[in-house]
DNA sequence: GCCAACGTTGGC
DNA sequence: GCCAACGTTGGC
């Protein structure tokens, strides 16, 4: 009898799903927007945004599904030089449809959406925080605390990530801001 | 600008 | 339900 291939070391990392079944009373999110599209600067100008343009299934589940109200967000600067951790924002009320769904002619226009049965979700986002200090992807790369943040994953492409409260707090340690 | 890694679409 | 083609994301 051939004897059985040893039992593979390498644990596998969390999927989102995981993630989200460990929060507590308070959840934690990564975002991720082109600074060049909406950036924190533009959060902190506005004070607060609806976060139009999710147009991936699992992003909107995780929205509409697991945010609540009060969870602190990572904000992300993708394609950005470098692509970083920038600041903190707040999730701010409950799920709504996205109205750029229904806008003809707009980039985000869905024709198979209609108001009674909307496709598309979002949330509000508010502004937070700023850090002194962002946090580039390639640092969170290089945690080996981290490798189990989405973000730091090859390939990951969903913009709207769960992060593991222990994960948020080292980012924000790492960002030299203390305790949201 | 390149391209790997995905997600979606649509023919069959 | 399969899967090739296509479009997008986003790091590098």
């Amino acid at each position: 009898v051939p004897a059985k291939p040893p039992k593979k070391k390498a644990p596998k990392p969390p999927t989102a799903a995981e993630i989200v079944e460990g929060f507590g009373d308070r959840g934690y999110w990564l975002l991720k927007s082109e600074p060049d599209a909406y950036g924190l600067d533009d959060l902190e100008r506005d004070g607060k945004a609806a976060w139009t343009g999710v147009r991936n299934y699992q992003a909107r589940n995780l929205m509409r599904d697991h945010m609540r109200d009060g969870d602190l967000v990572l904000y992300y600067h993708s394609n950005a030089d470098p692509p970083a951790v920038v600041g903190l924002a707040r999730i701010v009320g409950d799920a709504y449809p996205d109205p750029l769904q229904f806008q003809s002619g707009h980039k985000y226009f869905d024709p198979k959406a209609t108001k009674d049965e909307p496709r598309w979700l979002l949330r509000d986002v508010a502004f937070e925080a700023r850090f002194a200090d962002i946090v580039p992807l390639a640092d969170l790369k290089d945690d080996p605390a981290l490798e189990d943040m989405l973000v730091t994953r090859r390939g990951q492409r969903l913009s709207v990530q769960p992060v593991a409260e222990e994960d948020f707090r080292k980012v924000c340690q790492m960002a030299g801001y203390d305790q949201p």
